[in-house]
DNA sequence: TATAGTGCTACAGTATGTCAAGTGCTAAAT
DNA sequence: ATTTAGCACTTGACATACTGTAGCACTATA
């Protein structure tokens, strides 16, 4: 019942939070503010985004910086741990490119 | 507001649905039935289990066989879409075995 | 002085996942 | 011969997670 810590565990159980994934990509592309991130992922709403954001600061994958409080200007970036995940989304390209050739099929529903 | 079909971005869609990447990589080590497999990825609750394998089903990366209706027997195996995902599991196991060092906090709430 | 933009939070509603139990049947154990 | 135990799931009630829209306090631009 318990993986006892088992790295590889986690780590799925992090990155299959929705957005996460896109978020880390969203960011490797450099440094953004919260709103601008939130277009570059596309179609994230804004209190997900704060929620992920929070957890992946907590874990050390994103550096938060706020320049100015108000006039709000804030600034995400990945740390070391989180440019490590590039990786993992070139891996997750490289198999979307061999592998999808069109839009998914909508998932079944778990109570239908 | 649309990526247009992006393989990257579907590809993320779908690996981020809850437990699917657990489910991979419990297919990885060969075939298997429902309950065992749902004991090797430990903690999915058949209802769940059921509505992913549909899905990998549905999109060619899995193989589901009957072999008896009646006593019930089935095997799960990837295909070669799925098998090719190992290389993401592999990217993801190497991630975690260097970055995460204890167990992760829980995920911050949405609306807390 | 309006307008648009910043980084968020609040709330209600919906989708999604979970728990426990149960089904119909058989192979192995007693 | 008769309990177990196991298989592959389904069902329905419930909890949690995510979504959409609105809004706040404020400033820089037009």
């Amino acid at each position: 019942m318990d993986n006892d810590f088992c790295p590889v565990f986690e780590a799925i159980q992090l990155l299959q939070e929705k957005w996460t994934l896109h978020i880390v990509r969203a960011l490797l592309d450099g440094p953004v503010g919260f709103n601008e991130l939130a277009r570059r992922v596309g179609g994230v709403n804004p209190a997900t985004l704060a929620s992920r954001l929070d957890h992946l600061v907590e874990l050390g994958l994103v550096h938060k910086t706020i320049h100015s409080t108000m006039p709000p200007r804030t600034a995400y970036e990945l740390c070391d741990a989180g440019v490590e995940l590039q990786s993992v989304v070139e891996a997750i390209d490289d198999w979307g490119r061999r592998n999808l050739t069109g839009p998914l099929s909508t998932p079944v529903k778990v109570s239908a």
